[in-house]
DNA sequence: AGAGCTATATATAAGTG
DNA sequence: TCACTTATATATAGCTC
């Protein structure tokens, strides 16, 4: 959206990371409350600098959104609210967070589906314009495949990095979530026939 | 940003409005998504369909940002503080779980940028044109680089395959877990699949 | 719904003061 | 580091299937 495209990865020097941050962070920011504003939804954000100083936005407010989510009320909305009383509101939580997940693996899916098929045009493309010879096609694969052995090498480095210090904070989190959840009861009936091994979406409660 | 420009005010008509959110969620998730990457920040999203569907985003997850913000957020904080306690077998193996999605996001989100790397360098190498090429040393490695593109790209097909499935199968089973919590049992164990829905493709662990 | 498809509206990477 | 500018890259409104 520049000048130029930059690659999606960390952008390393500081004081540019620093600027991109604050660019993207406002837009981001504008852009929730353009889908606030349009939509008239409850929508937070939480997102902390790379100084680690904490930037926030919600409407109508960052807590009543995030209480409303870790479902502790607040359910002054037109829409469903939950049954008080009901003992899954945790459970419908980390369904919620591990949609999320799948949203972003979705995403990235896409996202490889997209650049798969970018790939088959420009190969074909080039096909095309090579003429009889298959000198470039060859060459251009060639180096694929060379720059696929580099990058899987670094690949695997970097997430390794990545992972340290990540598993950690998931655990401790996906372990409070578990271990608060646990002294709940959650005396839920229409889990009646689970055990049978009921295949898919069961827990759809809202709309959308 | 679309054909035409519109207000800044609440669509009013219900279907419009629900397609605006789609859109522009996938949007503003996919903008938070490029700032955690290019900035290596810590983010979360959390909004409210129209119809009080909760959708969430987060990096690393949602729980781990909003536990930072509510425990340590220097602009709002409501004095929440969460006990902490070790992880039971039970909520290792969720941990596990969930850590193993975040490490295939990981993989994905890297497959997509290693082939956008090599289809920039394909682009230029067309673009370059005029390269000579010798057929007889080339041609070997050629294949080379074409077997392990081919072969790269069946394994990549094969863990999209596993992701897909495996999110799915994680809702189903997470939920199932939560619900009959206190019923218990655990039990378990590493290589089965969960109580009651497995699915056709067995995951195996990582490792390839 | 959900997946493309443009024509436009916006966001933003660099550049400039 | 900020405030602005500007050339490009992206997002997306309205449609179609």
């Amino acid at each position: 959206m520049g000048r130029r495209k930059i690659e999606m990865k960390m952008v390393t020097d500081r004081s540019c990371r620093q600027v991109t941050f604050s660019k993207r962070r406002t837009g981001l920011f504008k852009k929730a409350n353009e889908l606030a504003t349009l939509c008239a939804v409850q929508i937070a954000i939480i997102v902390f600098s790379p100084g680690g100083k904490p930037f926030s936005f919600g409407n109508p407010g960052v807590e009543p959104v995030v209480g409303r989510f870790l479902n502790r009320g607040d359910e002054h909305h037109d829409g469903q609210s939950e049954p008080s009383g009901s003992a899954t509101g945790r459970s419908e939580r980390l369904v919620e967070e591990l949609n999320g997940i799948q949203r972003r693996i979705q995403l990235e899916k896409k996202r490889g589906e997209a650049l798969e098929k970018a790939l088959a045009r420009a190969k074909a493309s080039a096909a095309a314009a090579g003429g009889g010879s298959d000198s470039l096609i060859s060459r251009s694969v060639e180096e694929m495949g060379m720059e696929e052995l580099v990058e899987m090498r670094r690949r695997l480095v970097d997430l390794r990095e990545q992972l340290d210090g990540r598993a950690v904070e998931m655990e401790a989190s996906s372990t409070l979530l578990l271990l608060s959840n646990k002294s709940e009861s959650a005396g839920d009936s229409r889990g009646g026939s689970w055990g049978g091994g009921r295949r898919r979406r069961s827990v759809a409660k809202w709309r959308d």
